[in-house]
RNA sequence: GCUGGUGUAGCUCAGUCGGUAGAGCAGCUGAUUUGUAAUCAGCAGGUCGGGGGUUCGAGUCCGUCCACCAGCUCCA
């Protein structure tokens, strides 16, 4: 594929590059359709995305339909098979600033102007459209083969949200149909595996309008999960030496004025409840909770490190818009907890953690994650804690140690807690843009304003650092993370339906009766599945309803020796065991966490 | 919160030009007693998201509120 630089030297396209510029030249060639049909439009920017591309187009007071949308896609096509070539030219500035304005684009002058450094521009042109571009571009407009517009939102011009609204019309592109035909494929796949849609179909959790947008309810099968997972949690903490707590959901405004988050987060917080001359909030976070079970008592430099850990219920008025399921609600239900150490114990904690969150990871067998170290932006002194000395401190100790314990990480400017740095670890779910699974920040800043102290070994008081850590993050969005991972079809350890037992008619229904009650006895979460059915259709609804790891079939033969017939979840035939054989496999795989 | 879209039975969806709602699955009842991914028949199920408005008449048209979905912004 060759493809035409802004210098307007044309060259073979680097095979990792091709998809970005016919995605790149797609948006062009959107911004051609769109400007026939509405001559009125004024482009912003329209980049290539990890996808497909987008052009954000003002486009005054139209609101665009569908059917518009449509329109615009078959002018797309129009433009295409007019095979149009792509024409590259550089201009001086003021030459540039002229074509602009004899044009009417007025985010392009913008644009220019924040360029403040450059001398020249280059434009490309296709037909009679032409756009301000570093490219590169495809040769011809036939060379888009593959694409389509896939939606229409907002976006605010530069990103913020003081500036107008812009209307960002967004497509997809591909090099052919073929992968177009691949990407829809994967799309209709990230769909099923939406948290939400499994959670209703295995009775996972439930909200309701009623209750309250934003409100999740786990339900018993949900619940069962909830707690493994609570559970498992617990004891990796225990081994590691935490204790854990159990706090209030409420807490004073004056608590929350005292930690900084009053300034920081009151408008993302339950309004304040008047009651006897005193202001309560719903709790947003725990950590000045903890702070506070932390200075209850005198502590001595031989106590550290101190580690509090709590399954901590907490609510956010989040924006309506960032609501989705159990992956954002407005309550959850943090695995939070905080570290008081000394500054010589941060390395050796900050390393427990990490550990912990990797062997965890492991146990879970998450693999797809990236670590970022979120940094203050030095500028922002509104946000940040403005101490420069103590947010150097910080950042450089927590990214020594994240170098010596060789993790990758990158750095994000401007990421960080107003209170400290963090690592975070990122995953990306079935449906949606990547989120925080874990995280672990350094603060030197809450020790402070809660005046915490220790004694130490010189009988002098010293201010603890605290480490904010998560590993789970919070137990819903984990929930929601692992059945977009699993499909509902949850390790035997988590699965809510454990074993179904299915007899192949009432004849053996006593025999299945006692099998599913020994299994009851051993601890297995089994069920019984009664119907008047056929084999057939019980093994498609334990299968595929109940998503049950395995299925015990249970005829005559089986009433006869005393054995079971054994199905798994995919489709295996284990043929008849032992019941003492059965449930050996199942205690092994259950302590295996497979 | 912003921009756009969607809302019909528990679930997935159909409903033409405005003339008082329909299917499959699930549910219930009965028949069948079944050997590894859907046995047959019958019954029941709805203030068409809510309140308004236009109309002789609204699931359908208009407006408003609510919820959900996508994107943006945000995420201590």
């Amino acid at each position: 594929m060759k493809i035409i630089y802004r210098d307007g030297t044309v060259a073979e396209c680097p095979q990792e590059e091709e998809l970005h510029v016919i995605r790149h030249s797609a948006a062009h060639i959107m911004a051609q359709a769109i400007k026939r049909l509405f001559p009125e439009a004024d482009f912003a920017f329209g980049p290539a995305t990890q996808n497909g591309f987008y052009y954000d187009v003002d486009l005054g007071e139209r609101k665009l339909t569908n059917e518009d949308l449509e329109a615009i896609e078959k002018e797309m096509k129009k433009i295409c098979k007019e095979n149009l070539p792509f024409k590259a030219s550089m201009l001086p500035r003021e030459e540039a600033k002229k074509l602009m304005a004899d044009r009417g684009e007025k985010y392009k002058l913008e644009h220019m102007d924040d360029l403040a450094e450059e001398t020249e521009f280059s434009f490309f042109q296709q037909g009679e459209y032409v756009d301000m571009c570093l490219g590169p571009h495809l040769l011809y407009t036939k060379a888009l083969k593959a694409f389509k517009i896939t939606q229409q939102s907002g976006a605010y011009w530069k990103d913020d949200k003081d500036n107008k609204m812009l209307t960002r019309i967004n497509g997809v592109a591909f090099r052919t149909t073929e992968e177009q035909q691949e990407w829809e494929r994967q799309q209709q796949e990230a769909r099923e595996r939406d948290h939400r849609k499994i959670g209703r179909e295995m009775q996972l959790f439930m909200t309701d309008d009623l209750v309250g947008r934003g409100l999740p309810m786990f339900l018993p099968n949900g619940y069962l999960i909830w707690q493994e997972l609570e559970n498992y949690i617990k004891a990796k903490e225990r081994r590691q030496g935490y204790v854990h707590v159990l706090t209030p959901c409420v807490g004073t405004v004056n608590l929350y004025k005292t930690s900084g988050h009053w300034d920081h987060y009151k408008e993302n917080m339950f309004p304040a409840m008047e009651v006897d001359d005193e202001a309560f909030v719903l709790r947003p976070m725990n950590c000045p909770h903890h702070m506070r079970i932390f200075a209850n008592r005198p502590r001595s430099y031989r106590n550290l490190p101190i580690r509090i850990g709590e399954i901590a219920h907490d609510f956010r008025y989040e924006a309506s818009g960032t609501l989705k399921g159990i992956e954002r609600g407005r309550h959850f239900c943090q695995n939070d907890a905080h570290l008081f150490v000394t500054p010589e114990q941060i390395k050796d904690e900050v390393a427990a953690v990490c550990d912990l969150i990797f062997d965890v990871y492991k146990d879970f067998g998450i693999t797809d994650y990236r670590c970022a170290l979120s940094l203050r932006d030095p500028a922002d002194k509104v946000k940040y804690y403005d101490d420069d000395e103590m947010w150097n401190n910080a950042e450089s100790s927590l990214r020594q140690v994240l170098q010596e314990l060789g993790i990758e990480f990158t750095e994000e400017i401007g990421e960080a807690a107003f209170y400290g740095p963090k690592l975070d670890v990122y995953v990306k779910p079935a449906v949606g843009a990547e989120y925080t699974l874990s995280t672990c920040q350094l603060d030197f800043c809450l020790p402070m304003r809660f005046d915490l102290k220790y004694i130490d070994r010189d009988g002098t008081e010293k201010t603890p650092v605290v480490i904010h850590r998560a590993i789970l993050g919070s137990i819903d969005r984990f929930m929601a993370y692992l059945i977009e991972e699993t499909k509902g079809r949850f390790p035997l350890w988590l699965a809510p339906m454990q074993v179904k037992v299915l007899p192949i008619s009432e004849k053996t229904l006593d025999y299945a009766t006692a099998i599913n009650e020994k299994l009851a006895d051993e601890g297995i979460r089994s069920a019984l599945d009664t119907s008047n059915e056929k084999i057939g259709y019980k093994i498609r609804q334990a299968q595929q309803e109940d998503r049950a790891p395995y299925m015990l079939v249970i005829g005559a033969k089986e009433a006869e020796s005393g054995m079971v017939a054994v199905r798994t979840r995919n489709g295996e035939d284990l043929g008849a065991m032992s019941m003492e054989a059965f449930l050996e496999r199942l205690h092994q795989e259950i302590a295996d966490k497979k």
